[in-house]
DNA sequence: AGCACGCCGACT
DNA sequence: GTCGGCGTGCTC
């Protein structure tokens, strides 16, 4: 009886395939092969090395093994096949998300050596024309180390001058890995950071390595310097032979944090985010799979790295959206973090100013342990929350008379203001005040907004755009101008009134250009009085300590959305944006400009105490049925027709019909037409998680079998974010 | 996802 | 006569 093996491809099939084993082959789980596939050859993972195939099928033979080793160590295809069924989404596709393109494609499991050059000194002169050439030469020279070919065309050379040189005898050249390069400055560790008494508390609360595995919840409010404690919890635990893995959301990842780690763990930090090229990934990604004691600080996609000996995890802002992956293989790596965790028994803080309601439900129910740290480091107080009722109120630029007047008063002190706009639900549509008639997507069932820079109206939902224009297309009105306020107009507004200060925008296209947003921190680090404007952008990643007042310039929007998680994130983007302020000396305050001055939850946002808010929104969770009290999944479906995406989404909740699985729709959603297709969504809910899960491997199965109309799709979310 | 097969329309 | 459009079906 001939040995089999069942084997992954990168396809999004939810199957399996069996092949054949040669004699004289060795397997195991993991493994990269080469196998036949249909008419051509494909890479394989191996998930079994036994299998017992359906009889009938003519089986192909394994080719050969890419190496020796298995590519995927053990705990990392557990977790990933864990992840492939919880999420629903095939095998094959989440088993090759965690290797590195290279991989992907077949490229052998070793970095590429790097071409090293050095300037050689010679006799022989360099034509008198050959300025270029005389120029790197020189630029080579004056390094002593020499310099690799990358160094060298981002200093503005290029490969032909270098080249010209190689022939001239002018220079050698050499090779060595990439990483021994980027291990030449290796600054000296220090030990861990000082702690204040009150860290000092907290940190005696987190959990030691031998305790195995163990969630933590460290709610630390902001400015109280949990970053310190994660240093000194990796400082004192982990063992230098050991990994750990630091999960941080996109846009924290700045060189501040990335230096604060590196002075007290030199080049055991190591990176990962989108940002690497394939290369850089295959390295670092090898650095994980050997075994390299790393601390590796990552975003999303770090959590399915290959570690080999990972006995630590963080997860910092652990509440933060973009954990959760939003298309294809849907994971959230938070939850996989503890799910790792688990898998490794080793210990994972999760860490935020403002919890998920997941989390804090967690730790509610004793799953997690709760670690408070609500004292401010140094003398910053935290600010003074208040709301201001804009009700019947004329407003300028999206800002009220009280709000202005606040502003000026800021700026006469010689302070600074940051004025945050909630984008969600605002945009500068264009809107004729005659006839009242606004300009729509041709594509989609949204508005076109106005950017000013380049008079172009824009879709914030596909790449439709058009030059703005004058007069109104319905009425030839010329009153055909922005409304709403986006963060263009309310800039526009604060450089009139207050023509002697600053106006700075931050937002996406401000900062877009690599050094600007590094100009605008420089400008208000100065400390002179100025006006920040800005979206979410301005929530995350830096601090304006010379900050003394905030502007919310509308907060309704989050109070009454379609989305259930649009209170929450109101609160957390609120208490986020606020913690940015006043980390200097004097208190910081903060204006919330809203139509709702009565609502509950708004009050208790005054008080400035998260889990407040959070116990009264996880009471609300509750009545109404929704995460974390209940399991969530939602089938959504886009087609040429919304009719033909209802009937998939009705054809699929005719295969829900079990008891203890609720449904809500079909529905459109809530941008019914995005890019000329029409979406739809099917909302599953159930208090029987394992149901569910049964429940959807069983329909996602059937559905994969199933012939449906030209360019009808459907996909499932398993814990969603977005309910839109 | 790829890729081949297959069946119709407009070109040297 | 054939080149090529993309609908359909299959991958152990």
């Amino acid at each position: 009886m001939l040995k089999t093996a069942r084997i992954a491809v990168n396809r999004p099939l939810r199957r399996l395939f069996d092949y054949t084993i040669p004699d004289g082959l060795k397997l195991h789980p993991g493994q990269r092969v080469r196998i036949p596939f249909g008419r051509q050859q494909a890479i394989g993972l191996v998930v079994d090395t036994e299998s017992s195939p359906t009889p009938g099928i003519a089986l192909k033979p394994i080719l050969s093994t890419l190496e020796e080793w298995s590519a995927l160590p053990s705990e990392t295809l557990n977790l990933l096949k864990w992840a492939s069924t919880y999420y629903q989404h095939p095998t094959g596709e989440c088993l090759f998300t965690a290797l590195p393109p290279a991989l992907r494609k077949g490229r052998p499991a070793h970095e590429k050596k790097q071409q090293w050059w050095q300037a050689q000194a010679s006799t022989n002169p360099l034509p008198a024309n050959a300025h270029k050439q005389k120029a790197l030469y020189d630029w080579l020279s004056s390094k002593e180390e020499g310099a690799s070919t990358r160094d060298i065309t981002e200093a503005g050379f290029t490969r032909t001058q270098l080249d010209s040189l190689l022939n001239r005898g002018l220079v050698t050249e050499s090779t060595t890995d990439a990483l021994e390069a980027v291990e030449i400055n290796k600054p000296p560790p220090l030990p861990g950071p000082e702690l204040s008494p009150v860290q000092l508390d907290a940190a005696a609360q987190l959990p030691t390595l031998q305790e195995g595995f163990s969630s933590t919840l460290l709610y630390g409010i902001t400015g109280s310097g949990k970053t310190e404690l994660y240093l000194h919890q990796l400082k004192r635990q982990l063992p230098d032979d050991k990994q750990a893995l630091v999960l941080i959301p996109e846009i924290n990842l700045t060189p501040q944090t990335v230096s604060r780690f590196r002075r007290y763990f030199g080049n055991r930090v190591v990176l990962w985010h989108s940002a690497l090229n394939d290369g850089e990934r295959l390295a670092t990604w090898l650095r994980v799979r050997n075994g390299e004691p790393v601390i590796l600080i990552g975003t999303r996609s770090s959590v399915l790295l290959p570690f080999t000996c990972l006995k630590t995890i963080i997860v910092d802002e652990e509440h933060d959206s973009s954990y959760k992956q939003g298309e294809g293989f849907r994971y959230s790596a938070r939850d996989l973090a503890v799910y790792r965790a688990h898998l490794n028994d080793c210990p994972i803080i999760l860490g935020s100013a403002t919890p998920s309601l997941e989390s804090y439900q967690n730790a509610k129910q004793g799953k997690y342990s709760l670690v408070r740290l609500e004292e401010r480091a140094g003398n910053a107080r935290p600010p003074e929350i208040s709301l201001l009722d804009i009700r019947s109120r004329p407003l300028e630029g999206g800002l009220s008379r009280p709000a202005i007047e606040a502003i000026r008063r800021t700026i006469e002190n010689g302070e600074q203001v940051l004025v945050f706009v909630n984008r969600r639900g605002f945009a500068p549509v264009m809107m004729c005040f005659d006839c009242g008639h606004t300009m729509e997507c041709p594509r989609c069932d949204s508005k076109l907004t106005y950017h000013r820079k380049d008079r172009a109206m824009r879709c914030h939902h596909c790449d439709f755009q058009m030059a703005a224009r004058d007069h109104c297309p319905e009425c030839q009105s010329d009153a055909f101008k922005p409304v709403g306020q986006g963060t263009e107009r309310t800039e526009d507004i604060l450089a009139d009134t207050f023509p002697g200060t600053p106006v700075v925008r931050v937002d996406r296209d401000s900062t877009q250009r690599k050094d600007s947003i590094h100009k605008i921190l420089e400008r208000v680090n100065s400390g002179a009085p100025c006006i920040l404007v800005g979206t979410q952008m301005l929530a995350k990643g830096h601090d304006f300590p010379n900050v003394t007042l905030v502007i919310v310039v509308n907060a309704d929007g989050g109070l009454f959305s379609v989305d259930f998680r649009a209170p929450e994130q109101l609160v957390q983007t609120v208490l986020q944006v606020s913690g940015r302020a006043g980390r200097g000396e004097k208190t910081g305050r903060v204006l919330i400009q809203t139509c709702h001055s009565d609502h509950p939850l708004l009050k208790t946002l005054c008080h400035g105490r998260y889990l407040e808010m959070a116990d009264q929104l996880l009471n609300e969770r509750q009545n109404c049925h929704l995460p974390p009290f209940r399991s969530m999944a939602i089938f959504r479906a886009e087609s040429p027709t919304m009719e033909g995406s209802l009937q998939v989404l009705d054809h699929i909740k005719s295969l829900t019909q079990v008891a203890g699985i609720e449904t809500w729709g079909p529905l459109p959603a809530i941008i019914a037409r995005r890019a000329d297709k029409h979406r739809a969504q099917l909302v599953l809910n159930t208090t029987n998680r394992k149901l569910l899960n049964t429940l959807l491997s069983k329909i996602c199965n059937k559905l994969e079998q199933t012939k449906f109309p030209v360019g009808v799709k459907w996909m499932i979310d398993v814990d969603p974010m977005e309910t839109g």
